[in-house]
DNA sequence: CAGTGGTCTAGACCACTGG
DNA sequence: CAGTGGTCTAGACCACTGG
């Protein structure tokens, strides 16, 4: 490890913030940059201090966040090591895209967004856009006032031309006042009003498709689909939506992470 | 804040673990038993500190576990708060289970340990539990040794008697070099020889059952299933394991969070 | 055994909150 | 302003690795 342009990038970030995050940087562009590869040792910790004149905790403290973004993977008696980039998923596959839908945990999904990185023609068509009284379920669900009305959106998902599910929302009309006004991104609409949910919970479950529903996107009844059941919340806790979709297995898939709580 | 109470679970763990995850537990159970609600104030660090008899930075170290798990919330020159639990997600049920199986991100899942959890009886029948030479694929994925062999296991899984999935796994024969020795946990297994994965890549999808696992479930051909396929990696980056699965529709699902970046 | 990461302390000062 | 969490230090000892 060349301790001068370690030094010399932690020094290039002024002292705006804090040092530990300055060194972890500094770090991170040394691996970057090919002088620290995948598996290769750090210097040790007493030697990186040193070299550094950061004391042992600061140099763990930032180690520790690349540990916890596992950028580091470290092994007692034995030494810090650079840790491999996050494989590539190749035996993840679809027979429709020609590739997996990935949804990434750290942000909410919107489905345009998604495929529009994918580059494919994301469309919809509004089956249904309208205020209603709400149903048992939506009043309790949603936290309701008896007298609110309830947003019900229901479309047609579409990729380069082809049916491929059906999402069926409900949302407080407080939420969402003009169930007209969404136009293709109902999320890009919730944020020009700033009620944009932060986190949602979501089921994710397989079905057999109604013959109804097999008929709106023209595929054989009994064909297995994913359903995706979900629930959106604001940063207050209160629901902003009740979602189910439902989608051709063979169109749509769901990638996750999972890992393992620190022992 | 009772520190009796709080000094009693302390003390009450013996010396076996850390005395930062000693009193991290301590605070947890306070939490758990009602004697912090959330949105409660915890004691001062410093006060936490000097009635516990541990300094100030083992203090911090507990709250920062606790911070990245969600149970703790701190506002810098206000005070540390108990966060709120995660809401309950009331619109989800399960036709066989009466409730979903619920994936915490947090940890890679253990089919045995989701069960038990839910005092349900979780039982397995094996099928095949052998090394054989690698095909291509797992050649290329599991990223084996041209000579080393892979160890296969597939099995039923049931609950309550009911047959409701089937599980394929493949693992080099350097993970997993009898894998006769493994009875119900795979993961314990593991854990044992200390080759347990620290994180998985999962595909979730939908399909309709082929007729010779609808056999082996005892279910209608064509019948919708839910698959998982998982890949599941050391700490070093290393596969450790492949595996693909399939549950009856009617008897599993999963449910994710979701959340947005902080922007 | 030497060398490594893991835990822990006592004490200092900074940055922010809220009356 | 007093009180809070956030950063940082120097130094000690423990637990584990690997020759």
């Amino acid at each position: 490890m060349d301790f001068g342009i370690l030094n010399a990038t932690i020094a290039a970030q002024g002292a705006g913030s804090p040092l530990y995050l300055r060194l972890a940087r500094a770090i991170r562009q040394m691996i970057d940059a090919g002088q620290l590869a995948a598996g290769d040792a750090l210097p040790p910790e007493r030697e990186l201090a040193e070299n550094t004149g950061v004391s042992r905790v600061t140099v763990r403290k930032a180690i520790a966040q690349m540990i916890a973004s596992q950028e580091i993977h470290s092994q007692q008696g034995s030494g810090n090591f650079v840790a491999p980039p996050a494989p590539a998923m190749t035996h993840v596959g679809n027979p429709l895209l020609g590739g997996s839908v990935t949804m990434q945990q750290s942000r909410l999904p919107s489905f345009t967004e998604v495929f529009r990185n994918r580059g494919l023609a994301a469309e919809s068509i509004w089956m249904a856009r309208a205020l209603h009284a709400p149903t048992t379920e939506e009043l309790m669900t949603l936290g309701l006032d008896l007298s609110e009305k309830v947003a019900r959106l229901e479309r047609v998902r579409s990729l380069d031309g082809r049916a491929i599910g059906i999402e069926r929302s409900s949302l407080p009309a407080s939420i969402l006042p003009d169930p007209m006004a969404v136009r293709d991104s109902l999320y890009a609409c919730l944020e020009a009003r700033n009620v944009a949910p932060v986190r949602a919970i979501q089921r994710i479950s397989a079905a057999n498709i109604t013959p109804r529903d097999a008929a709106t996107l023209g595929i054989l009844p009994g064909a297995a689909v994913l359903r995706i059941e979900r629930t959106a919340y604001l940063a207050s806790g209160r629901v902003a939506e009740l979602s189910r979709a439902i989608y051709r297995a063979d169109a749509y898939d769901v990638v996750t992470e999972l890992k393992s709580v620190p022992a």
